[in-house]
RNA sequence: GGCGACGUAGCUCAGCUGGUGAGAGCGCUCGACUCAUAAUCGAGAGGUCGACAGUUCGAAUCUGUCCGUCGCUACCA
């Protein structure tokens, strides 16, 4: 365990973070921050302080059906809208710290060019055919309708308003075809089927493999496990991979005619792949990509929710497959929901805060913290501002800004304003640097597996420990009546300070920086000694603690 | 309907392949301390582990049924 351990962690080694690219179609809300980008940035700042070439890629997802449908609405261009959405998210981004080694899109001609090469060679090796089939056309809006803008009345309870896929009411799913009176969404009109002819990837011929594959997969989290083996199990249904749509990517071929474009599931997960090379050609190095994707020593974790776990552990490992010769994931952690009391988030039905209306509130570290404390990797995690605040007051400022603060103020102090000599230390004193330095062990191990709830649970462990020692040696009597004691315990306190800070720094990459000047900056996963005699000036609190009254106050005004 | 999962202290959650008296954080009570953002530290109270029935020497942990909640069901991605 330990040898394997050392070895996964060996310095150096590529470390794809492949992160879901947000529908770029409305605002993204904190599930979807806890979900996807707050985990893989914690774990690609972890990767890379140990060490590891991390490529942390990602971007917005501007196809897709709902785009185009808001879009009209809106009375805009699907691109303009789109557009929109990804200037917010890069500003999302930007505030809340995540570390991008690029952040793109799907709108990209290189996003185009990669997906057409994949496109092209998984026809040309036959898992790609074509099929044609019947669909609801809408004429007065002049296109083909997915099953979900088709209404009617359900044939099973009369429901008047059920949708094309799925009847609300009964909750039974449907095909569109079996709806009585049915109408367009869009326009309210009649739709009339029409036949229309599509690609589909075979996705039945990978069956064996995809299920042999994951039958090899060890230590993912048993519902993805779970979740992945029944649909092998359930039996692989050959997907249309283009749709009737002028908005998306174009087909490189063009037996299908006009009208047909590349159905975003289909491209989008191809973004990692071409973001990986944007990336590389951005850098100058444009083959440099093939480290990440070909290495037999790349590991590649995808950091999704558990909406898209088909998709990354079934589809993509199948079209991968059918390509040939590049890496499957290794390790597909998909988290569960955030729920906000009790209800799923969801932007477009207000449920829960959007990312930008979480960084009106919260401090970005302390979201960050809040958030990475309640992350659903097990289970459906329930949210709510209250909670949010509680967990920065009573957990974050209170145990670790406090302890910052306390420790500094009385260094700067104490000792002069200088960072006292490390020796003389008492067996109790080394005993809690060793309680640090495991706890970086430990945490580290955590994250590894991407367990980054306990991890931080770890961490804040630790400054626990040192808030214990301070109380248990006392300081500030000690310096009243043996400084040279009091130097050794508050080097000592300073020392462990330090590596907790290590402990944290994937998760408060703000208040870890800001102590750079005064601690220096955090550039591996261990617990340095600072220089002797360094200067220690009186320090300003890392975090403000929230006033829930007011949030909760001007919450209901909102 | 089918599939997957969940229901463990007031709250949010951990508890691999069954076995020392059931855990963590926060909250609460009491005590200590006063360096620190009324922060910290220690001790303690608090749970028939959704219900019922089985398997077993022994189950929160396995099986079945039921109740409740949720997700997915392939054209939302």
């Amino acid at each position: 365990m330990a040898d394997e351990q050392l070895t996964d962690q060996r310095a150096g080694r590529p470390v794809l973070v492949a992160v879901a690219w947000p529908y770029a179609s409305g605002s993204r809300h904190l599930g979807h921050l806890a979900g996807a980008y707050l985990p893989a940035d914690v774990f690609a700042r972890h990767q890379r302080l140990v060490g590891n070439r991390v490529l942390m890629v990602s971007g917005s997802d501007v196809h897709g059906t709902p785009i185009t449908v808001r879009a009209d609405a809106e009375g805009v261009t699907p691109r303009e809208l789109a557009d929109r959405y990804h200037v917010e998210f890069v500003a999302d981004w930007e505030r809340l710290g995540i570390s991008w080694d690029l952040y793109t899109s799907t709108g990209t001609d290189n996003h185009a060019a990669v997906t057409h090469d994949i496109f092209l060679k998984l026809l040309s090796k036959g898992h790609i055919d074509r099929r044609s089939s019947e669909q609801y056309f809408d004429g007065e809006a002049g296109r083909f309708l997915p099953d979900r803008y088709i209404e009617g009345t359900c044939p099973h309870c009369d429901y008047a308003e059920a949708r094309g896929d799925q009847c609300e009411d009964c909750g039974r799913t449907l095909d569109p075809e079996e709806l009585l009176d049915p109408r367009s969404k869009i326009t309210g009109s009649s739709p009339e089927l029409r036949t229309t002819e599509h690609f589909y990837l075979r996705l039945s011929d990978f069956s064996d493999e995809l299920a042999a594959w994951l039958e090899t997969r060890e230590g993912w989290r048993l519902h993805v496990l779970n979740f992945s083996k029944g649909w092998v199990e359930e039996g692989l249904h050959d997907r249309a991979i283009t749709r009737d749509l002028d908005w998306g990517v174009e087909l490189p071929v063009d037996d299908l005619g006009p009208g047909k474009r590349i159905y975003v599931w289909f491209e989008a997960v191809i973004g990692y792949l071409s973001a990986s090379m944007e990336w590389a050609q951005l850098n100058g190095q444009p083959e440099a990509w093939r480290d990440w994707w070909e290495g037999d020593d790349a590991r590649s974790v995808y950091f999704i929710g558990k909406d898209n776990i088909p998709f990354h552990t079934i589809i993509w490992p199948g079209m991968l497959l059918g390509y040939g010769g590049l890496n499957l994931p290794t390790d597909v952690p998909a988290n569960q929901y955030v729920t906000f009391k009790g209800g799923k988030a969801s932007a477009s039905r207000g449920v829960g805060l959007t990312i930008g209306a979480g960084l009106e509130m919260f401090q970005a570290d302390a979201l960050r913290y809040a958030l990475a404390a309640s992350l659903p990797e097990q289970s459906d995690t329930d949210l709510s501002v209250e909670e949010i605040g509680r967990r920065i007051n009573d957990e974050l400022v209170a145990t670790w800004g406090n302890l910052v603060n306390r420790v500094l103020s009385m260094v700067h102090r104490t000792c002069d304003g200088a960072v006292p000599a490390a020796g003389g230390r008492a067996p109790e004193d080394l005993a809690l640097l060793e309680a640090v330095d495991a706890a970086l062990v430990t945490a580290g191990s955590q994250i590894h597996r991407v367990e980054l709830r306990a991890a931080l649970r770890t961490g804040m462990g630790a400054a626990a420990a040192v808030n214990a020692y301070l109380n248990a040696t006392e300081p500030w009597k000690l310096a009243k009546v043996d400084p040279e004691r009091a130097n050794v315990v508050l080097g000592t306190a300073l020392a462990a300070v330090v590596g907790v800070r290590v402990a944290l720094a994937p998760y408060l990459p703000f208040s870890t920086s800001t102590l750079d000047d005064v601690l220096g900056p955090v550039d591996s996963w261990e617990r340095r000694e600072l220089s002797p005699g360094s200067p220690i000036g009186k320090p300003t609190p890392l975090f403000a603690k929230v006033d829930l009254d007011v949030l909760l106050s001007d919450q209901v005004d909102g």
